[in-house]
RNA sequence: UCCGGAAUAGCUCAGCGGUAGAGCGGGUGGCUGUUAACCACUAGGUCGGGGGUUCGAAUCCCUCUUCCGGAGCCA
C-alpha cells in the first residue's frame, strides 16, 4: 500500500493506496455510499459497497458528516460513469474526526455569512481554486523579476511618513518617537535600493485607511513594487507589459483546472497576451468625451471611464503622460511638456480596471524639492529621499502591481475580497 | 463621506394589513451508481432593536443598529 494524494492517483491505478483528507460531500443509497473526498491536492469520488466493506465499517462511514477528516484506503480505477476521471473503491476507512454540523451548506449563501465563516469558506472548491491561482500569480511575478535582473529588497512596513501625502494612513504609537504609520507603498525606499543593486522589487502587505467601499478595494492588500536604475519611461512600460504577459501565460499553463472551476473564459485571457495598447491621457480624455464622459482635460479617470476605455480592447491599455496635478510629486516631468509627468496606469480589459501604476521618477534635486514645496510637504522627513538626488542621481523608473487586482482579473471573479485569504475591509476585520 | 437597497428557521429566500411558509441543513426510516442524489416522516421562529398608526402589523410610518450595492479615493 502506498501513501499518495489525489492529484497523483493516475500513477496508481489498480493498486491499493491510502489518502488522507476530508469529506466534501457524502451520499448513500442503501448498500452503496459515495464520498466526495478532498485532500488539498484535488478531489475524487470514493465508493463503498456494504457487502465488500463489512457492516461495521460501512455504518461508521455512513455516519460521516460534511468536512469530517478521514484516512481512506482503496483501489483507484476509471470512474464508472464519467470518462476521463477516476474513483476509489474503498477497502478501509479510518475516521480521524467526525465533524460537527458544518455551517456552510450545499446551497447558496450570502457574502456576509461566508465572510464571517471565511476560515471555513476557504475549503470550498472555488476558494481553493482562487488560492492556488494566487500562489501561481505571486510566484510568476517573482520569477519574471528574478529572471530580469531584479533583486528582492524588502521595504519597511512601519514608516515615519506617508509615501504619498494625500491618502489616509493607519496610525499607531511608536514608543518615544511619536507616531508611526503602516506603509502604503515601499516605493520611496525602493529608490534607495537601486543605487546599491541596480534593479529591486519588494512584495508585501500595504495599508490604505481610505473609507473605500467597492469591489476593487481592500484596506490591506499585497503590492509588488519594482524599481530600476537607468530605465526610462518607455522601457518601464515594456517591463510592465513583459511581466503581465508572462503572468497570463503562466496562469494559462499551470492553472487550467483552477480556471475551469472558476468558469473563467480562458480565450479572453489568451487574447490579452498580445502587444498592449497605448494612449496618452489627452488622447484618453478626447476619446472619453466623444463617448459622453464628463471627464475634464486635467481630470482623473472615473470607474466608468476605465470600463469605456477597455471595452473594445482584447489587451490591457496603457494610459500615459498625465497632468502633473493629479499624479504624485515624485513623477518626472515630461521634457516635451512641463504640464505633464511621465507616469502610466495600466488598465486590465473586461472592465477590471487599474492593475498597475508606474512612472519615471524625478531625478533632479531642485525640481523635486520645488514639487514637494508646491504640495506643502514637510521636507525634513524626506531628506533621505532628496539625498538620492545629490549622491549619484540617475534616471530611473518603477511601478507597482496590486496583486489582488491582478488575481481578480486572472480569475474573472466579481469581487476582490475573495482573492486574499482574510480580506480586510472597512466594515470587516473578523476572522 | 454621499446616494440607493436589505434584515423572516442554522443557511438561502417567499409572504407585503387578517392563524408564520418553502428549499437546503439537522433527526428518524427507505433505496446497489449517486452527481448541490432522491422519497417519507419529524424537530426547529420574540419576523434585527425601540417607538408609533390600526379592532388587528412580519406587512404601513418614524428612529436606531448591522450588512449589501454603487460613487469618490486608489492598486
Amino acid at each position: 500500500m502506498t501513501d499518495t494524494c489525489v492529484k497523483d492517483i493516475p500513477a496508481h491505478l489498480g493498486k491499493e493506496i491510502r489518502l488522507k483528507g476530508w469529506v466534501r460531500n457524502i451520499r448513500h443509497s442503501g448498500k452503496l455510499l459515495f464520498i466526495i473526498f478532498r485532500d488539498g491536492s484535488g478531489e475524487v469520488q470514493a465508493v463503498a459497497f456494504k457487502p465488500d466493506l463489512g457492516d461495521d465499517l460501512f455504518e461508521q462511514a455512513k455516519r460521516l458528516t460534511l468536512e469530517s477528516s478521514l484516512i481512506i484506503t482503496g483501489i483507484p480505477k476509471q470512474h464508472q460513469k464519467l470518462t476521463g476521471s477516476y474513483e476509489i473503491s474503498i477497502t478501509g476507512i479510518e475516521v480521524v474526526q467526525y465533524a460537527d454540523e458544518y455551517p456552510i451548506g450545499k446551497k447558496e449563501h450570502g457574502p456576509d455569512f461566508l465572510l464571517s465563516n471565511r476560515h471555513l469558506w476557504l475549503r470550498s472548491s472555488k476558494q481553493w481554486a482562487i488560492l492556488r491561482l494566487r500562489h501561481a500569480v505571486y510566484f510568476a511575478i517573482c520569477n519574471y523579476l528574478n529572471d530580469h535582473g531584479f533583486f528582492r529588497f524588502d521595504s519597511p512596513i512601519l514608516t515615519p511618513n506617508a509615501c504619498e501625502g494625500t491618502t489616509t494612513l493607519f496610525e499607531l504609537d511608536y514608543f518615544d518617537e511619536g507616531k508611526a504609520y503602516l506603509s502604503q507603498s515601499g516605493q520611496l525606499y525602493l529608490e534607495t535600493g537601486i543605487m546599491s543593486l541596480g534593479r529591486v522589487y519588494d512584495f508585501g502587505p500595504v495599508f490604505r485607511a481610505e473609507r473605500s467601499k467597492t469591489r476593487k478595494h481592500l484596506t490591506e492588500f499585497w503590492m509588488m513594487d519594482a524599481e530600476a536604475a537607468y530605465v526610462e519611461h518607455d522601457e518601464n512600460m515594456q517591463i510592465q507589459e513583459g511581466l503581465i504577459r508572462y503572468v497570463i501565460r503562466t496562469v494559462l499553463d499551470k492553472c487550467a483546472s483552477e480556471l475551469k472551476i472558476l468558469e473563467r473564459d480562458t480565450e479572453r485571457l489568451r487574447r490579452a497576451d498580445a502587444p498592449f495598447k497605448r494612449m496618452t491621457h489627452a488622447e484618453a480624455v478626447a476619446f472619453l468625451q466623444a463617448k459622453g464622459s464628463g471627464i475634464t482635460r486635467h481630470g482623473d479617470l472615473g470607474a466608468q471611464d476605465e470600463v469605456t476605455l477597455t471595452a473594445d480592447s482584447d489587451v490591457p491599455v496603457f494610459v500615459e503622460r498625465w497632468p502633473k496635478e493629479i499624479k504624485a510629486f515624485y513623477m518626472k516631468r515630461d521634457p516635451a511638456n512641463p504640464d505633464l509627468v511621465l507616469g502610466n496606469d495600466l488598465l486590465a480589459p473586461e472592465g477590471f480596471g487599474e492593475i498597475i501604476g508606474g512612472s519615471q521618477r524625478e531625478d533632479d534635486h531642485d525640481l523635486l524639492l520645488s514639487r514637494m514645496k508646491a504640495e506643502n510637504m514637510p521636507i525634513e522627513p524626506y531628506q533621505w529621499f532628496l539625498d538620492l538626488r545629490k549622491y549619484g542621481s540617475v534616471p530611473h523608473s518603477g511601478f507597482g502591481i496590486g496583486l489582488e487586482r491582478l488575481i481578480t482579473w486572472m480569475s474573472g471573479i466579481h469581487h476582490i475580497r475573495e482573492t486574499i485569504p482574510f480580506p480586510r475591509m472597512i466594515y470587516r476585520i473578523y476572522p
